[in-house]
DNA sequence: GTCTATAGCGCGATAGAC
DNA sequence: GTCTATCGCGCTATAGAC
């Protein structure tokens, strides 16, 4: 067989193996890691059970290697932006928003499935993703709050402050989504115009935020 | 025995009954409803396995009790508040980001494991807490929020725009927190004293983003 | 690589003594 | 009400044929 569209690796997916990883994603995503079934995971990829133990020796070993990808997936939206060179700090902070937005409005679980399971996490999912603080600490972004923040143009607060209120407005609500939209009164396709109103109103006024 | 204190009434479960569900809280919150076995449950409230069965009928049964409980909590934070007569719409802002604060401090894993529940959530944890929509829409709140846009003192935006940012700016920063704290650098007194200071803030930015 | 069949275990639930 | 003992099911994981 010819080499796949790279463009279409995610609709179609190719070898078995990812295939099971697909499903997976899925099956863990929408259930959590203990109520997931490995027969339901076989099922979805359309083989079975036996094989998906033969690809990846154990639920564990499956799991966490869906929970790194989902992880890494999460990060990359931020830390892509965090280390682009030409732009300024306020079209990153815009960037950020809006490139959330997109995304949890294709994968509005992967929050809470990231995060309750690194709550409940008694399955060994070893936080490689501390390389991510170096990212982090070190990023032209970093440089740039550095920067503002000693010519006095920001008021001297500690850099996490602005991730926390940007992760905070962005995620928040998708994670809350059936909460709000049952208050609200709003049906999905209501609820999503909504966001999508609010996500210009949301990165200026993080910008807002930042003056002294 | 005599009627029990009150105010000991969550350190002491003095009922078996009472000692059941606290344990149940404990480690459906810890590990959610998957994941969680009835067995850990009996052991934390130190009976039988039997025993659990006897007072509540099923695992299921006993989740939904606790569910339901977790749910009532977590939102009468907001709703008593939002149905104060004598306070000022700043002031209920500034209560509700307050009061999420110090019930967050104490029980920081709640709003995961509701929302995770309520996702996942093919047991059938029905949505009692529908009468929640009324207590919203009707409330003092939401009539002193609707006069002061007609007014032409607030932005003509709805009103769940406000409650979406209020609840994203004060509850994400702790379901994110092993996240948040890892790339900030923080142990948990740090971060415990980062999100104190930031409070008063929040609940400024917030009464601020309302201004036409 | 992919399947069927099954081992082996841990779960929720219950029977029945006290 | 509270216990011990056990049933029966469904899960993960593996053995072994093709």
């Amino acid at each position: 067989m010819a080499k796949k569209n790279p463009f279409k690796e995610l609709e179609t997916a190719v070898t078995t193996e990812e295939r099971i990883k697909k499903a997976a994603v899925k099956v863990f995503q929408a259930k959590g890691y203990g109520a997931a079934r490995t027969r339901d995971i076989a099922e979805e990829a359309g083989i079975n059970l036996a094989l998906l133990n033969y690809y990846f020796r154990s639920k564990e070993k499956l799991f966490e290697s869906v929970m790194l990808e989902s992880m890494e997936g999460f990060m990359k939206v931020m830390m892509t932006v965090f280390n682009e060179e030409k732009t300024t700090l306020e079209e990153k902070i815009t960037a950020i928003v809006f490139a959330y937005h997109d995304m949890l409005f294709e994968r509005p679980d992967l929050p809470i499935f990231i995060l309750s399971e690194l709550r409940n996490g008694n399955h060994g999912i070893i936080l490689k993703t501390s390389g991510l603080k170096k990212i982090y600490q070190q990023s032209h972004f970093a440089k740039q709050y550095q920067e503002a923040v000693e010519k006095g143009k920001l008021a001297d607060r500690p850099m996490i402050w602005l991730v926390m209120n940007m992760m905070s407005l962005s995620i928040f609500p998708f994670m809350a989504a059936p909460m709000l939209q049952m208050v609200g009164d709003m049906d999905d396709k209501q609820y999503r115009k909504l966001l999508t109103q609010r996500k210009d109103g949301i990165a200026k006024w993080v910008i807002k935020t930042l003056k002294p």
